[in-house]
DNA sequence: ATCATACATTTGTATATACAAATATTGTTT
DNA sequence: AAACAATATTTGTATATACAAATGTATGAT
């Protein structure tokens, strides 16, 4: 990927605006190429994420505020995601007994059975989108990324 | 930046998918503080980089499908994110005489001028943003991200 | 010249996101 | 117990984005 051609420029940009644009850029094509492999199971990764979060409370219910603290992009309004999930019949949501004001949410037979489906088609997604690095090379990548 | 402590998980995860999710969550972080940045200005990032598209024209108008091609991030309503320009004073735009299915777009002295100050803003906040890099170390990481 | 096609932009619409305010429930203080 | 603050979620609203369809203009074939 080349930064310059991609946005059409011939001059050279200073290194740090650079690279911000860069990381943007690979972003885009990342959650591009993620977003069009979820597509025929009609959820977004903002969905397929909650259900990764709910698979691991392995049958342990999550509260809204749980969710929200785990989900890569936060955002406001779990409430209206959780919302299409139920009308996907992906999960389940009780009030909690012990405590009114949370709600008990629960992935259900189907969200999993999907979610494994989901999970394939993700990994051969990688293999495209990590095609050109080694083991090494992700590690090195992994390292300059916990410096942010 | 530690993945597993942001997305409170104990577990493991495979480096292919833990490297995505770096990459989101740098660069959630990256846009956050680059749209509080430019909130002063009353400009989305969007906003700023067509600004900064027109500039790099030196006074030679673009046209839509210009300004698409270049922008970081595509998005087909580029007509509505003008919109917001010009209502701003920061560009004008004109039925393009030669070809009257065009438009003309160009940046004005206002914009240009307030463009001056986000980029002084800006440039702050790359210091910020890249407080824990040195130069062989974005070096390092431009030729990592050249290989997606 | 007329028709079909391609081009450039605009508009409509559905969905997503961000932020603030509202609602409901619980816990704490007096 | 009543009043107040704190917590958890929901709702409202404005703006952003993605995608498809519509509009207006130009070009080429017949």
């Amino acid at each position: 990927m080349n930064v310059e051609e991609i946005i059409k420029t011939t001059k050279k940009i200073p290194l740090e605006p650079r690279t911000a644009i860069h990381m943007e850029l690979v972003n885009n094509k990342i959650n591009e190429i993620m977003t069009s492999a979820l597509k025929p199971f009609e959820v977004s990764m903002q969905q397929f994420n909650v259900l990764r979060i709910l698979r691991g409370q392995k049958g342990k219910p999550a509260n809204l505020s749980t969710l929200n603290e785990r989900m890569v992009t936060k955002m406001s309004n779990t409430t209206r995601l959780v919302d299409k999930l139920l009308a996907k019949g992906f999960v389940n949501r009780t009030v909690c007994p012990s405590n009114r004001r949370k709600v008990e949410i629960v992935i259900t037979d189907t969200g999993l059975k999907t979610l494994e489906q989901m999970d394939e088609a993700l990994s051969g997604v990688h293999k495209v989108i990590f095609k050109n690095f080694d083991n090494k090379e992700l590690e090195q990548l992994n390292t300059l990324l916990d410096k942010f």
